[in-house]
DNA sequence: AATGAATGAGATTTCATTCAT
DNA sequence: GATGAATGAAATCTCATTCAT
């Protein structure tokens, strides 16, 4: 029996969670590897969290708080738009290449809406923090005008989309920079230069 | 029980297991539920599958195969790169959102590995069209330069975070013409206009 | 592997349950004691019922109706209301003793709940019959007034306690020739005789 | 932790076991909860007690007890058998709806025979009491002649279905008064009045 | 070829009890 | 004495797979 406090072995599990989560899946997952990868009993599990479903969702939630933080200081730390929205591709691939347990698929009993509330405010809050940059980028001419909600959703989907390559396709992951470039050539405005 | 070939009790089964996988994915489907979708027994799906992983090993690569064909047919049938990629965007977009067990993220025992040669296969042929495309683009002047693998492992990231986002935020999804056109405008030479 | 029809599996599952919670109680019991004396796998009881709960409940269910079937048959066989009422009382003491598991309180949770509607549908059902033997014998001259629910209650009270007496203290069960005698000198009229 | 004594804790702990047992039986209660409730960890209802059997032998001791000597006290202040009477069922019933924990139905491995030498001495005791009332209430021209033996065994019967139905069906419960009456009019002789 | 009852292994969850502090 | 983190055994439940018919 190892002592520990309540909240070191919180912490302990929770991270052990993070990375069986993100190994297995949800369903692929179960709470014997988490206990193990935690040092404790499978009992022990139960003391701290009521059961799987709440340990999963206490887990992302901390991850996407986490993600968001990063983000909201990475681009708070740049002057224009451009740039801004480089830190904001570079901080998204970054940050999953850490952490594939963003991947947010998960099926439970009837489809895939295990935390869905949950999942869905993060991507409203992400998707905030961009369409904030193009507006931004529009009004200080740097971007031409385009459909601010449409487009965001697009370059988001993006990001989504190299969660799950990490996963199945780790060798051709593309790099942030080319990312943002790409992006870039299509929302500067044609006269610039 | 009506008398069936076995071809016909084949895919008969294939088209349930497809629905079922498609709604619940393959951690949630069971074995009784395709059954029953199918209208067979329990042991019956035995007779012409292996077992569940095999059974949805090949309705996968059916999946593929058919994705493949109507991205190949749509592309063949218009004459400049620009429409081609239009043409390939639209059609995946479509095609996932039919089909949302597109989603790979299957889990258990061997991580998200289940059926991985099948799926990177496919993503390495679902590449090679886009690589064509842009490539072609290129050579006949419609494009300006750049990295054409990168550039494709972006675009296809698009595509695949698609696939995420009508399962998990079915209310958030971009259209194929408005992610076409951000694309594009990155994509077309500056001193076109 | 024991090769039956589904209805005959159902009824050994819920003859078996039927003496198994009859001993143990609702809690006490367990699956594992149930597929034991069912000759059935653990996992086989869950292809006939939903859960144990699901189970225990159309076990109580099939005994009400069958008490109240015998009750109802044993008073419409004699002719007034002196005898229906000590053929109630036999009917109900002697099916009580073939079936303890007639012992209602179980705990699950929050109280001892489980399955109360039906209990208190088959108390009622049980009451009716009391109040109507008790009203015809008051209005045909055998009886003397009475609160008519009121008294129901209390002789039923007898008829519940003993139940429980079954189980434990067996040896301290009274005759329902006794019981019946110490009632009806109580409900006989004064003057009669 | 305020600091007590070793008895001081003892009580309050039973006091906790009490309620804790009679909102959720043997089986529903756990030590986590009569440990919150007595305000005490749980190991340390360790200290003071054996284990959970022992706690609950050792609390419903203290209510039999308890309630015998209600009993006792009730029907020594009053003069008559008659009285005696009604004086002990009063005194029952109202002691059971204050205390479900008098459903002595728990159960777990050895049946419901938890505690049981516990209860057949306490039910022992009861039927003493009403033995004695019914032998002094023939003795002095009262009671009519009867089988004091089965007639005690059929009135406790109440008693004990009385508690059943507090828990199972609280709305259908009867009065005292009402009870002793009925029996009353049975007891005594015919030719009074 | 086809059925569907049955199994058995493994998952989640609960909780009395222990024991390092 | 007292704590509460931790355990381990046992409970409920699920389901891919098998096999007698």
């Amino acid at each position: 029996m190892n002592r520990r406090s309540g909240e070191d072995s919180k912490r302990i599990i929770l991270d052990a969670a993070l990375k069986v989560f993100s190994e297995y899946g949800y369903e692929g997952a179960n709470m014997r590897m988490i206990a193990k990868k935690a040092h404790i009993s499978v009992g022990g599990l139960y003391l701290y969290f009521k059961n799987k479903e709440g340990l999963y969702l206490i887990m992302i939630k901390g991850v996407f708080e986490d993600l968001l933080r990063e983000i909201k200081t990475a681009i708070e730390s740049v002057k224009n738009p451009v740039d801004a929205f480089s830190a904001y591709i570079k901080t998204s691939i970054e940050y999953t290449r850490k952490h594939k347990e963003l991947i947010l698929a998960d099926s439970k009993e009837q489809g895939f809406t295990l935390g869905i509330e949950l999942k869905q405010e993060f991507m409203r809050k992400q998707r905030k923090f961009m369409e904030k940059i193009i507006r931004e980028g529009i009004i200080s001419g740097y971007f031409g005008p385009c459909n601010v909600k449409e487009t965001t959703k697009i370059i988001i989907g993006v990001l989504r989309g190299h969660v799950f390559s990490i996963v199945i396709d780790p060798d051709n992951l593309f790099s942030h920079k080319e990312c943002a470039d790409l992006f870039m050539k299509g929302l500067l405005k044609r006269n610039r230069h």
